[in-house]
DNA sequence: ATTATCTATAGATCTATAGATAATGC
DNA sequence: ATTATCTATAGATCTATAGATAATGC
């Protein structure tokens, strides 16, 4: 979550928490994809009076869309978090396919927020998507993918993870991992590469992410900040 | 539009408009993206009283989904009719691609409906997934694809698909056209076609959509049968 | 005689605010 | 003194039905 920041008061604090646990709760209702909800209902499952809402938001749209800005940040985050020392593009990238492949089995609320507004991915500026488009932007310098229209990759790319997670989720009988893979596979060889260089680079090891996820969305004692 | 059925009676026809015009006008306000209305107002698009809805749907979530359901047999019906000489079937596959994408520019309600619920594009029974499968495994068969998993092969098919017409909607200084055949040979390249053969598919002539669309969603004099 | 539709509305639900209370800053 | 939060609720909105009317079938 946008960690409540260390903000100068107390008072701040204290309204920060309130914020995100409004968040939360919306967030929640929308994995669950129940955005239709009286505010109401929001406000009990944040544990917060009704009048409360209306200190933080609007409406019920504009707390929505805080949400979902919010889960895209997280996800930022995350990746951000595991930066290391990867200088080839076209291995960065794959492995930042990979990873949010992965984070629809591990996160799986997380994605199911993501999803619930999947075209944002690849459009918002707190998202992935500027992520994206620089490393491929880069692996085509290198000569590692075609040239060709930025636009034209990121609809293969931003569709395919949509899709990707959404079957993920609806059928828990496959193999994430491995269908994951195969897919980020495909992608590269649509973006240029061979298959087999393709193949070879979706076989390498990945961080763990089991540990880094476990202060992410799915977390029940995220919010029961001390 | 799911034709109204000639039907027995003349009590079922004019029932049967009723309900036709119910569900075009969920499909003007899902294209809108305006699923929350009250049933009032979509009963007073369709022209009819409020308590003719009941008749018809119990709820509001029941009628949005028949109206999903009509577009998709919209859209398979208009592939179907073009269904011609063509017995290759990675050519079949690439021209059905090919006219999908072109709908969202030409028919962009029927489009923004299909959008709304883009996931059910594939798994709806309805749908053109059926199709898209068929079409996949023959090629596959015939040596044109690479053997491999089907469910790998969809979440490219339909993210790519869902994806694109997102964009194209979203950004409408694009080349449509070139766009979707760009696209389209991305994804046949995924499949296991060289780029070569790929983009000798994806520049032949296609039929005209122009003269098939005219009684789709989008001609407003659709639901004014006389 | 039967069935679809229409109009009017009771009752349920929801939004947004007013006014009171609690927590913090200075 | 200031600000966030809470409770209670007025008024708006929405759903779903009852009862009347219109269209068709036999």
């Amino acid at each position: 979550m946008a960690a409540v920041p260390a903000s100068s008061t107390r008072f701040d604090r204290r309204r920060a928490q309130t914020r995100s646990a409004l968040i939360k709760a919306a967030q929640d209702l929308l994995a669950e994809g129940r955005t239709g909800v009286p505010i109401q209902e929001v406000t009990e499952r944040a544990d917060v009076g009704i009048g409360t809402f209306y200190n933080h938001f609007d409406s019920k749209d504009q707390l929505f869309d805080a949400a979902v800005v919010d889960a895209l940040e997280q996800l930022a985050d995350l990746l951000d978090s595991l930066d290391s020392s990867l200088t080839d593009p076209a291995a960065h990238f794959a492995r930042s396919f990979r990873l949010t492949g992965r984070l629809h089995r591990l996160a799986p609320q997380l994605s199911r927020v993501l999803l619930a507004r999947g075209h944002e991915l690849s459009t918002a500026p707190q998202g992935i998507g500027p992520r994206a488009r620089r490393d491929i932007l880069a692996a085509q310098a290198a000569g590692q993918f075609e040239a060709r229209d930025l636009d034209r990759a990121m609809v293969l790319v931003t569709g395919s993870m949509i899709e990707l997670g959404r079957v993920l989720h609806d059928r828990p009988e496959l193999d994430g991992d491995a269908m994951t893979d195969e897919v980020t596979s495909d992608v590269l060889v649509a973006l240029g590469m061979t298959r087999a260089d393709a193949d070879r680079i979706c076989s390498t090891e990945l961080p763990r992410l089991d540990d880094l996820t476990t202060d992410l969305l799915d977390d029940p004692a995220r919010t029961a900040t001390p």
